[in-house]
DNA sequence: CGTGAGCTTGAGACCCATCAATGTGAGTGG
DNA sequence: CCACTCACATTGATGGGTCTCAAGCTCACG
């Protein structure tokens, strides 16, 4: 039943470009079960802690995933954005690690587990093409790990921004380093380890030294190569380099 | 030929623990294509942006991933033991997005990738449980973006001793929260994103409160429930709670 | 015993957090 | 169309947690 919502196409060729799949394979993720809600910002798609149910695909909008330490600060460990699973993990696992909010109004496809579960199993190539997606995800946690571990304020800050650039880009969602970034500054600190003060000072002074410029939640990447080099970011973790990899 | 090193066993009872696999899985697990070979600490298994051509399964001794920033300063993404493949993604990706380094002198099998492409495509179960044992890896990266982005330095070595203490002890090399530290305290600080210098006041001060005894490289654990509590520890993340998930 | 890597400790500096106040713009209701 | 409100952004002043620099110590090993 290829009346899926068109989101479904932009997944399946993320995955495809990475990890080759058949006519069949992209039939079968067409129609498998699943449904569709829309769903307000601030939402909660996976609360940790619970047994998941489903996997929720992102079909319009923005979500995160965050994890709250005992002191109550929150650490977002991702931003996700159309066409991404958000929960991939959780059909495998027994409970979950973290939390998932959206951070805008989204249109949600939810597939139940159970799907997700046989259509691997009876898919060896859709189960490696999911496998390859959340081992992207792996390399951005773990570049994550370095920016908030070993970088300064004002290289964080410009790292993510650089990020987000990149993978808005190949998503279809923005150009010329040109964007909206659907997050308030509190939850840009939170993803990068610092307060909301500090980001809005660290965003100023980007603006004043001429890297990029804003209007409300427009983000214009001035100068790339200097943001580039500010952010230390070298676009090799997010295997954005497509050279249709695997013979079987 | 199970005439395999005995951590294969270790390895598969561990995938088997998370997700279940039948008796020919596991043979075909232990007499995948591999050669052993003895490496000396501080060698490299994997450097950051070449492409890889082995998968490397740490048969005795351990092993860190890490970056370096551009700045020059080192993030090490997580730490392995015997039993746990240090670079499965990589026969997934084209390129590495960090390196691997020996800790301690290790023997390692090196499987070939293709080796390991064609079991998991001849074999769903297999490379569901290949599958899993990476997202249980993607959650402990999580947790450690937590953990270098929203704790203090003492809560933040407090959590990693509590992780390595439990992590040691499923996989058979430490119990009574007791074991030796693989690492100087240079590359601990390395993996909390703090200064050795500083590291080694908070470990005497956790010394002090009774929390923690050390002696040369050996750590004991004084107190669990208040190391756990200074950590702001779960172990949920771990996902050690094998209650035998999938039926298929 | 000499050597070197790693551990330990102190003093001072600095980056970022905290606290606090004000500014701004979108939405709401009168 | 104008108060009013509320979330978010912005800016300043101050303090603290961690880094940096530097020196001495310990212990395994030759």
């Amino acid at each position: 039943m290829p009346d899926a919502h068109p989101t479904f196409g932009k997944m399946i060729k993320r995955l495809d470009s990475r990890s080759p799949l058949s006519e069949a394979d992209k039939l079968a993720l067409l129609s498998v079960q699943h449904s569709v809600r829309k769903v307000p910002a601030g939402a909660h798609l996976v609360r940790d802690g619970e047994p998941p149910e489903q996997c929720a695909l992102l079909l319009s909008g923005y979500a995160y995933r965050y994890k709250i330490t005992g002191e109550g600060a929150r650490q977002i460990v991702s931003l996700h954005m159309a066409g991404e699973f958000v929960d991939l993990q959780n059909s495998f696992l027994q409970v979950s690690d973290h939390s998932v909010q959206t951070l805008t109004e989204a249109d949600v496809a939810f597939v139940p587990m159970q799907a997700i579960r046989e259509i691997t199993l009876s898919n060896p190539s859709i189960a490696r093409a999911l496998w390859v997606d959340t081992l992207v995800d792996s390399s951005i946690f773990r570049e994550w790990v370095v920016n908030v571990g070993r970088r300064d304020s004002r290289t964080r800050v410009a790292h993510i921004l650089c990020e987000f650039s990149l993978r808005l880009e190949a998503a279809g969602l923005a150009k010329d380093h040109r964007y909206e970034l659907p997050m308030t500054q509190e939850q840009l600190a939170d993803a990068v380890g610092l307060t909301s003060v500090h980001v809005n000072r660290v965003l100023r002074q980007l603006g004043e030294e001429g890297l990029i410029s804003r209007d409300r939640r427009s983000i214009t990447i001035e100068d790339w190569q200097r943001l580039r080099e500010a952010g230390d970011f070298n676009e090799r973790y997010l295997h954005h380099d497509f050279v249709a990899a695997a013979r079987n």
